[in-house]
DNA sequence: ATTAGGG
DNA sequence: CCCTAAT
């Protein structure tokens, strides 16, 4: 058994990476591709070995992440004449003497410019016929689409579709789009196998420019060549930003039938629709490693699974896939910043949040929630008149919407899981900051919040939700979610909440769906006003009884266990006002079972004779209280209520 | 993050 | 309930 191994015979393995522009200069680095013979002996690999070592090596470098050299690689050949790849790549990576420097890669680029403008209504055509035979087989561009994701995995799997890469395919992008709503989440990878197999010929493509696949130097060079002037930036997906915004707007585009948005041509026809398939897939070709080994677990998933399993693994995909967006944007919003005078998004109220999760938690149990991402500057785009993008993905992501309940607006606002399955946003703060105001209140009122904001809000919201969880599976989070919330729930009785249940149950448990607000009542009413039950006005005095008034972080956390929307704060005022209601009812006045209108829930007397008690000896007595039982000179009333709740 | 208070 | 200040 012959192994293929990749031999190292000078230089350092990584070398084409950090130096593609020196290969062959003053530190060449030679790869031979060597087999191990079973005596041990290194025998010259064959072409036909060379070629498959090539893939090896493609695998291992992907799966080392830092496989930048890959990648470029890739980019590059992609980027030539993808017939001759062959040709190509070997003399790259085996560096015979590839005489790569800056000025081939500018000339290259320049090459593409030129091709782009003059080819890229061909290359889209083309594509779009391809996508258009495509489009039926959804289950399988959405599988392809996985691949995309990972540029690593992608790469093994199809070699020689893996060259092309998010920048790469801004026509691809627009072929895509031709699917229409029901490919909601195709990636160019998709449409790059597709039109790999179908057209097996690479011209296609080859106007392409897979900015991704560059060095941080190579990138500056890019730069160089297209605007003109030397950059320092070391910000690679600045700099493919800018590049490839340059590039693009550089080539005239030839017919109306193409417009440029967010430094990619589109078919004008599908302008409205995939706003967000573009970004998907805009974010798709600059995804960052950590990214790429998210995707490539879930490609693993992806790949085995019965059709069945696919819907689920289209939104899973799905979700993945927007997931990069917010990171992204975040990374990187700062330096698009001059790019695009893009609105900030305004964070949610921390109340929003709530809410949401609350709305969440309960009706959205059986469903696979989609992250919807739209990166703000995209949205914020001010030509882009592009609808918010709820029904796209009509085939298999499910957006599950709601109404928002915040501007009484009817905004249907696609709901996403709280669950952050990547790592928490690092400008949360930092956003905040910016609005202090808008995040402050929930009151934004007169102004009717654009969808994408608040789909970014939504975004934004969950996170916080989400962070403190431990990273699982999505699905397996999911499912802790709500096994956690049910837990509590069951959890939350001790002995007499389970009497005290009872009151709730009579009441209280309606706030579950009942969240239901008057519809558009113009104003705008701030949290839902939940009326506290008698039950929880129970729960609470018990709780200052026992954790005594004050430790409402406490009585929260212990008595209030299952219900959620019951912050400390409001705990607080609640008992404030029972305080207050207990004393004007006047200390005597007991009898009186019901002292207020019938505005919402008549507080027994009993309770605030009780309250009026427990705050007089917590004010006496040092905080420490017995647990309840504490009741007992109340009289008949506080007997009552002892015997009954207590 | 929690509390206390004012609004 | 919301918001803030003070812890």
């Amino acid at each position: 058994m012959g192994t293929v191994v990749d031999t190292q015979v000078d230089g350092e393995k990584d070398n084409e990476e950090s130096d593609f522009g020196n290969i062959g200069a003053s530190n060449p680095v030679v790869y031979q591709l060597v087999r191990v013979e079973g005596d041990g002996r290194l025998v010259p690999a064959t072409d036909d070995e060379v070629m498959e070592v090539e893939h090896l090596l493609d695998e291992n470098k992907s799966g080392l992440a830092s496989d930048e050299a890959t990648k470029h690689f890739d980019g590059c050949v992609s980027n030539e004449r993808l017939p001759s790849k062959n040709s190509d790549f070997e003399g790259l990576s085996q560096s015979e003497n590839a005489e790569v420097d800056s000025q081939k890669l500018n000339a290259r680029l320049e090459e593409e410019r030129l091709r782009l403008s003059s080819e890229s209504l061909i290359h889209s055509a083309k594509c779009m016929d391809v996508k258009c035979q495509t489009s039926d087989s959804c289950n399988e561009t959405q599988a392809c689409n996985d691949k995309l994701q990972p540029e690593n995995t992608s790469m093994e799997t199809a070699p020689s579709s893996m060259v092309l890469n998010g920048s790469c395919s801004a026509l691809l992008r627009s072929a895509e789009a031709c699917l229409g709503p029901a490919n909601e989440v195709v990636t160019s990878m998709s449409s790059v196998s597709e039109c790999t197999s179908s057209k097996p010929d690479f011209s296609i493509l080859k106007g392409e420019i897979c900015l991704d696949n560059l060095s941080i130097r190579e990138l500056q060079e890019a730069f160089r060549a297209t605007f003109g002037r030397q950059t320092s930036v070391k910000d690679k997906l600045w700099l493919k930003r800018r590049i490839t915004m340059g590039l693009t707007n550089s080539c005239d585009v030839p017919t109306t039938s193409f417009v440029i948005k967010d430094n990619k041509v589109v078919h004008k026809e599908m302008k409205e629709e995939p706003s967000r398939l573009q970004l998907s897939q805009t974010e798709a070709g600059s995804m960052s490693t950590d990214q790429v080994t998210d995707a490539t677990i879930n490609n693993s998933q992806t790949l085995p699974s019965s059709p069945t399993d696919r819907t689920e693994d289209l939104q899973v995909s799905g979700k993945q896939l927007r997931k990069p967006f917010c990171e992204y944007d975040e990374k990187n919003e700062n330096l698009q910043m001059e790019q695009f005078a893009g609105k900030r998004v305004r964070k949610p109220t921390r109340r929003y949040i709530e809410e949401l999760s609350e709305f969440e938690t309960r009706e959205c149990t059986a469903k696979l929630l989609s992250s919807v991402k739209n990166s703000g500057h995209c949205q914020s785009s001010p030509k882009s008149r592009i609808r918010p993008v709820r029904d796209i993905g009509s085939q298999s992501i499910s957006f599950s919407t709601r109404q928002d309940s915040l501007g009484g607006f009817g905004i249907q606002v696609p709901y996403v899981s709280r669950v952050r399955r990547g790592r928490p946003r690092k400008n949360f703060a930092t956003l905040m900051k910016y609005h202090p105001s808008g995040i402050a209140s929930n009151r934004v009122k007169k102004a009717p919040r654009i969808p994408a904001m608040q789909q970014n809000s939504e975004i934004g919201s969950r996170v916080r939700k989400a962070r403190p969880l431990p990273m699982h599976t999505p699905q397996r989070n999911f499912v802790d979610e709500i096994g956690k919330r049910d837990a509590e729930t069951i959890n939350s009785d001790e002995e007499q909440d389970l009497r005290l249940e009872k009151f709730d149950a009579a009441g209280d448990n309606t706030d579950n769906n009942a969240d239901t607000r008057p519809p558009l009542t113009g104003g705008v009413r701030r949290k839902h006003h939940r009326a506290w039950t008698l039950g929880e006005v129970l729960k609470l005095v018990d709780g200052v009884a026992r954790y005594g008034a004050g430790r409402w972080s406490e009585i929260r956390r212990l008595a209030f266990a299952s219900y959620s929307y019951r912050t400390s704060v409001d705990l607080k005022d609640k008992w404030r006002n029972l305080l207050r209601a207990s004393l004007a009812q006047g200390p005597t006045d007991r009898g009186a079972k019901n002292s207020r209108k019938h505005t919402s829930i008549p507080i027994p007397a009993a309770i605030l004779s009780r309250v009026r008690e427990l705050a007089e000896m917590q004010s006496q007595t040092g905080i420490e209280l017995g647990p309840s039982k504490i009741t007992g000179r109340g009289g008949g009333i506080v007997q009552e209520k002892g015997s009954g709740f207590l």
